[in-house]
DNA sequence: TTGTATGCGTTATCAT
DNA sequence: ATGATAACGCATACAA
């Protein structure tokens, strides 16, 4: 009808209602408008079904209302958890969210950013694995579970102290000679922390303790070799595990029973993260819960912070114990 | 440096350069332009750092290359697969994704279609369950899972077909009296023909079956009440469940196993989604397993095919059948 | 208070 | 082949 038949514009708003263009992007924004004009927009924008083309304002504004959050995928509930309440935490604040899954790829990783830079988003929220990504200084980030210089805000969970209380826990549970287990990334992050936090703990707590540590990319099945050669005659040497994460505390707790070891009665499992079954039900494992909602909510309070002074170069927010079927206690 | 300390534009480039703006343009776009100019012109795309502002570019192609995901949420791990393999599709043709959680709220699905439609996006995929959505004609929508009329296709798994294969399996497992329990939206959508496929293969191999049947919002535990009814001495009177989602097995396998009864050995389950531990690992549950890479690329090539003479109003992938620990099964 | 004109950064259509 | 210029849709400072 209009022109062609492309979606109508302010113009033809205008053009219909029979006032300046002026008017009708005052009406829409909600500024002061005679009211004989209000009505008169009004009525032709209902009658031309007409939106607003935000891509047309945000080029004015240079300024898009929409955030990039990069994560190596959604399959891993952590990550899909943390994708869930940085959404929310975005949207409660009217922005939208760039869904950016690198698959630990680096140069993916790197290419996402380039885009984010080329005016298409605000500002980014980032857990990325790249120790050399190159972020302009005109490009907020904030960076999650890893450190990535002064400049860049890194936002994560207290691992050192989760750690230390895993191993406090275990000693609450009448543990005598605990065990860590990790697998992770071979770079230097937040989550590493557990490490030295849980080695605390069991030297604060009287605990003996032994450790498995392999990298990304390493073989699985060597926490089976170790763990098999830890069984002595009256079964496994410990009787207290803490795995780095819930997934990994999960494929334990399956070989442990394959060896035909009953959890938690002969070895108690802790994981880190606070996974959840499908979501919402219950916790995979015993576990040190993750604050997943606070740590979006901060995220996405210091992307948007404009006027900062100074941005804190790293934030970390509590953990809790969480029963989770893998240790001693009862479920409340 | 240059002006103020924004970011630097195609009119900045061709200052540097000393050429004209519209073969600064050709120079970004690959056309062919003179050997001696194209240097120059990449020359001062690198001292300035240039980056093609794609807000403009979309502004004046109205085409933004960008798609939304309406989804309820990302902590369910078939919505989180979903969106991460629909992600995975689009990235591969060039296109964005915006992630846009609904949280079953209807108000909150049609806000997204809205904004959607203020030329923010070139399409939308979406899970939806508001039965009023209004969709512009202009706006490409895939729908998943539910039928939305003749003009907008659904992509889902042969639903029926699962639901038969599901009486087939625990047939060939040697169940005989079975049953169907179900909870989800009172809604037509396509998984609902979980329940007549389930039928069909029952009474195609002579299994006597009993149904319950929940909606969303309905109590869970009525599934342990009618459990319970079914608990004789010799045990429970089923000797094979098929369950509407590996969520409701996963917790019915729980309840079983309260009661006392030995999943698979006493009481076979079987699931559907194919939904695996931490995105990757083991299956939840013996389980039919829904394609969801094949129905994430079909979605975006039924979204992205902008000439088809018309869209077919219904496609139905074929499911498999996958073992997960809940039924008698060796795994492979 | 309303209308007009300019610019946001690009692309494309012109002359040159 | 290259350079100038209009147009995309909107917001806003300024003129009426």
């Amino acid at each position: 009808m209009k022109k062609e038949n492309s979606v109508p514009t302010m113009k033809d708003v205008a053009q219909e209602a029979g006032v300046a263009l002026g008017t009708v992007s005052k009406v829409v924004n909600g500024l002061p408008v005679g009211e004989s004009y209000r009505i008169r927009v009004e009525e032709a924008i209902k009658k031309l079904n007409y939106q607003v083309n935000s891509y047309a304002q945000e080029l004015k504004a240079s300024k898009t209302f929409t955030a990039a959050l990069l994560i190596p995928n959604t399959k891993n509930p952590f990550f899909a958890s943390l994708a869930y309440h940085i959404n929310l935490a975005l949207l409660k604040r009217g922005y939208r969210m760039l869904l950016c899954c690198t698959d630990f790829n680096q140069g993916q990783e790197q290419e996402y950013i380039t885009m984010a830079q080329q005016n298409k988003v605000d500002g980014i929220i980032g857990l990325t694995y790249n120790p050399d990504l190159i972020i302009e200084d005109n490009t907020p980030f904030v960076s999650i579970d890893r450190s990535m210089g002064s400049k860049i805000p890194c936002v994560a969970c207290d691992n050192f102290a989760g750690g230390q209380l895993a191993a406090e826990k275990l000693a609450d549970l009448g543990c005598k000679h605990v065990a860590f287990l990790r697998i992770g990334s071979s770079l230097t992050n937040e989550p590493n922390k557990r490490r030295p936090g849980f080695e605390n703990g069991c030297l604060a707590r009287g605990l003996t303790y032994e450790m498995k540590i392999l990298n990304d990319g390493d073989p699985y099945d060597e926490f089976e070799t170790f763990l098999k050669e830890h069984i002595t005659q009256d079964g496994l040497s410990f009787d207290g595990l803490f795995c780095v994460t819930d997934q990994l505390a999960c494929y334990v707790a399956g070989i442990l029973q394959r060896l035909g070891l009953r959890v938690p009665e002969d070895v108690q499992v802790i994981g880190f993260d606070g996974t959840r079954m499908f979501g919402d039900g219950a916790y995979a494992c015993s576990t040190i819960v993750q604050p997943l909602e606070d740590i979006a909510e901060m995220c996405v309070e210091l992307l948007l912070q404009e006027n900062m002074t100074q941005k804190p170069p790293l934030i970390c927010l509590p953990v809790s114990y969480a029963y989770g079927g893998t240790t001693m206690e009862r479920k409340e």
